[in-house]
DNA sequence: GTGAAAGCGCTAACAT
DNA sequence: ATGTTAGCGCTTTCAC
């Protein structure tokens, strides 16, 4: 109790009208004379009054809380996601309920749970599989679940996610366009569905090409785990091509193998990428690699949040290969 | 109205007791008898029954919201700011109502009236300048306003910032050091304080030690405008030192000078920092620059949020060169 | 167009 | 330890 916060009954006082007058002048549709409005916002200017959105919620039950739940905020990939969906979740009169899972691995269900709490109207998982009992309880209570990049085997929810198998298929061609004899393929040890696809569709695409695949995976999703798999993978002179399922592998990878194993890039070994992050384009690295669209991926996320058609629940965002210069 | 989400009123009918009853049995300190408590979670569980925290908010004027403006989220800098800070909420019992503030020079004042609405307990400015009679008005409500890397000339709000004159002139001794003649000084065009503390610090004493400072300033605070004052600068072919004010611009300003001007790194010009951001670290940077403690100025945040210590008020967090390969 | 009154879901002071 | 009662600040019928 006792909070700075003026009160609406405070301004009603005031402005000598009744407390609903008040309400009735900040509520878009509200039938008020230009006269009481006037002397309402007077005095509410005076008092310094801001109407309270709890109160609001709790009435009419909508919180204008969305819940966002991400791991690895400050990986480019999700940071750059997350700039793009809270802008424009503000730019639609929209709060960001922003909880962070920390580790992709960690349960998000008990922060869905919290979500629920808060009433959120809708939560957009940037990260981490939520278990179908949470699945079900948000249909249940009318709540929207978006899934980004994560595709569950039901049809009563939203999934926006990238066309990773497509990606994974330009991936492969592009390797076989250089002519690679012995190509790796490196995923993080955190086997994210969106990675396995992505390993999964180039290892298939590979093997009808007759090529030899080499699997990698380790670590987490980072520059290091990349940078590993260059220092144990290239100890065989053979692999000429990689496709690393996530750029800051590439990014590692590449490092490894032009400073610590000798290669030239492209020359020797031919690198590929998935994600389209920024520092893939910058002078040091210029990777070639498979273009998520973050904007794309936002819009759909966006339009999700009302419509409610059925037939949009699922999602599939082309990709596009970007070509720079690590692919022969 | 009519929403799925079933109320304490439910699950009192159901477990057959009375409504504060439940709502005991879900407070903390709340006294209950092991028998009631067992029926009421009981009869909770069954119904699928979650506290309404904004309803509990209202009552208590605790809405256990944190209001966090930002620009640039997807920014090395900001993303891993937010990252920690979000966890350490979390892990706090706090929520974190994110704003994005998109650009760091558009006014914030609009995003923190939002955040006063929600009844924020307090609000955490990451990027950007509250105007004054914000700040005034955070104080008469009771809201806790902190700001990073941030200093305004006043005394009555919190202030969590780096060192930036100790980091700037750790970097000037590190330039002189290396025996530079003539030394870059770039920032960005979007002038932020702590961009201009850097500056300003940095250019004194190189004057004070009798070394010539070419400034250079322009674009937003990014890779690219790092490429372009590496390209523009050194046309001078005398310039043989630079003080990149953030790690983003000297990581272009490196590979300008590197790869499009002709300059070995640290043999012909050497390099330094600010920030310390995990890009910094990757094997074909290896940029040597002054760490800001992420942790440290996280800590401090988060400290800052439940102790009114007036001491406490202005906390600077030291920081501390990181010597890697592109100083002399 | 305006005020009175009821109610959103919860907590807390007051009895018992 | 438990139920009753009175709000928290707002929106929304419902009369007028």
């Amino acid at each position: 109790m006792a909070r700075g916060f003026v009160t609406a009954e405070e301004v009603a006082k005031k402005a000598g009208v009744s407390r609903s007058a008040v309400s009735r002048t900040f509520t878009p549709g509200g039938s008020v004379s230009k006269a009481v409005r006037r002397k309402v916002l007077k005095a509410a200017q005076e008092l310094g009054y801001r109407v309270n959105r709890l109160a609001q919620g709790l009435n009419n039950d909508r919180s204008n809380l969305i819940g966002v739940v991400g791991a690895n905020l400050s990986s480019p990939f999700i940071s750059k996601q997350l700039d793009l969906l809270s802008i424009g979740l503000l730019r639609r009169g929209l709060q960001c309920l922003l909880l962070n899972a920390a580790d992709a691995r960690k349960d998000i269900a008990p922060l869905i749970e919290l979500l629920f709490e808060f009433r959120a109207q809708a939560i957009v998982v940037l990260s981490g599989e939520p278990p179908a009992s949470i699945v079900d309880e948000c249909i249940a209570n009318g709540v929207r679940l978006i899934l980004i990049n994560q595709r569950l085997d039901r049809t009563d929810t939203n999934m926006v996610l990238s066309d990773d198998s497509h990606g994974a298929d330009l991936a492969a061609m592009r390797l076989v366009a250089a002519k690679c004899r012995k190509v790796a393929v490196v995923s993080s040890g955190s086997q994210t569905p969106a990675q396995l696809r992505r390993a999964g569709a180039f290892t298939q695409r590979m093997t009808v090409e007759g090529i030899e695949v080499v699997p990698w995976s380790g670590g987490p999703t980072s520059y290091d785990s990349g940078y590993q798999a260059g220092r144990e993978l290239l100890a065989d002179k053979s692999i000429d091509g990689a496709f690393c399922v996530t750029d800051l592998l590439a990014l590692g990878f590449m490092d490894a193998a032009r400073l610590e194993m000798g290669r030239r890039v492209p020359e020797d070994i031919s690198i590929v990428g998935f994600d389209d992050i920024p520092q893939a384009g910058w002078k040091s690295y210029q990777l070639t690699t498979v273009a998520q669209s973050f904007d794309a991926l936002t819009e759909k996320v966006l339009t999700a949040l009302d419509s409610d058609e059925p037939e949009t629940r699922l999602q599939v965002v082309p990709v596009s290969m970007v070509e720079r210069i690590t692919a022969r």
